[in-house]
DNA sequence: GTGAGATAAAAGTCTGACTTTTTGGGTCTG
DNA sequence: CAGACCCAAAAAGTCAGACTTTTATCTCAC
């Protein structure tokens, strides 16, 4: 997962780019190109680059004879993959766990009742295979088993929407999924309601009916809010 | 609106970017940065920066002895505000345009349930007096005044939805209602049925409805994707 | 045909010099 | 004292050139 050599500025990006998230340099903060580029010992030319990114990611802005400043909150592109990544391995993990659950809970059902209308038999029978997987995995701790098949599930709806912009949204509900079974409830089984919804929306997508899949995923993701509030403050 | 002298790396993006979103550059097509410097006549370091913010929206992809490979689309960051803006620039805006407002059908009437529940006695304030804007400017072809108040309205609902992916979708809906207003029905005025709506959302968030906001504010969305069905192909 | 090694192409990196913009202060004037 | 103006320095921005590293491909012996 960890590639330690894919180019000297995507290694500043990932000390520096978490280290901003986190809010350990605060809005407004300015930083110069120079000290950085002493601080991580790589020459001027690769910490440009790795401000430009920074740059196009609304976390900093660079202005001359100012320097590079720290945006707030508020600007940061937050849809951006990496940006999500940064922040939910860093402080402020719960809160970004949520925002991205209730964004789940707002596409997810509208998706699946979309992917009703325009879901490829193909899709149909994977979505059904990942379903009886989640049932199969569902007891006798295996979780991890299981997490592969919702995190299946899900992305299949997303792209059998039809939606390009719902599809890109596999990835955030993949990391949401993760983030759930890696440091929650670990310990616990499934939700076995969960599990049933699960199949049901696969029926209901196979079947076209789009009514039925959007208000099945709705009770799923209200579902995953809840399991939020009562585990999370 | 178009800044002309924000760096040299800016132009050379401003120019690359829509290039490749608009499919000029096929995916899998190989580009070199050297070449790429000639032609946009700027320095290597300079190029380089362009190619690194560009490579960080996943549009390309920099391999050693290979060159600089154009991605899929499918992998594109979609949710890039600027990837959003060259995509709506170029050829296919309304394929665009249409998974925006499909976008914006499953999120903006969540966000308006949550506003209903979280607004502050300020933005319900700004709330009236937008959907009161948009009400005096919906006769008489004063479309680009109706356009500002209504790009006002849902970017403050978005905003006291409390939710910090919501928030970030004020410019996309911005977006999308500049263009729809800028590219179809320049003549006409605005649907009398969804100024109603408008007026009707901003009532049941001041007064803390939020299934009524939600199912009012589902009525705007469809409303708009009807439209789309009916003016586009 | 297959595998090992040579080759070269392209990205990646570093350095140093130069340019441009911007800010903050200092000065001059009213 | 206030305000306009100018100057100098600071930092980003740009450029050119040399060097390193990776890696796809080609060659050649087996």
């Amino acid at each position: 997962m960890t590639t330690t050599a894919r180019g000297l500025h995507a290694r500043v990006l990932d000390a520096l780019g978490p280290a901003i998230t986190a809010g350990e340099y605060p809005p407004g903060c300015v930083l110069r190109t120079d000290e950085l580029a002493q601080r991580f010992e790589v020459s001027r030319s690769v910490m440009r680059e790795a401000v430009r990114v920074l740059e196009s990611m609304h976390l900093v802005a660079s202005r001359r004879r100012v320097g590079v400043t720290v945006r707030p909150a508020a600007e940061w592109d937050v849809y951006d993959p990496q940006v999500i990544r940064w922040r939910l391995a860093g402080r402020d993990r719960p809160r970004q766990l949520r925002s991205l659950t209730v964004l789940r809970s707002a596409v997810e059902p509208v998706a699946a009742g979309l992917a009703a209308r325009r879901a490829s038999a193909g899709q149909c029978a994977e979505l059904t295979e990942c379903a009886l997987g989640m049932v199969a995995t569902s007891r006798g701790h295996q979780l991890e088993a299981y997490l592969v098949h919702d995190i299946a599930f899900h992305r299949i709806v997303l792209n059998a929407s039809g939606n390009e912009m719902f599809a890109r949204l596999g990835d955030v509900v993949a990391e949401v999924l993760a983030g759930r079974t890696h440091h929650q409830v670990m310990f616990a089984d499934p939700d076995p309601a969960a599990v049933t919804l699960h199949v049901q929306v696969a029926a209901a997508i196979r079947e076209g009916d789009g009514a039925r899949a959007e208000e099945l995923t709705r009770e799923i993701t209200v579902g995953a809010l809840h399991e939020l509030d009562v585990l999370a403050p």
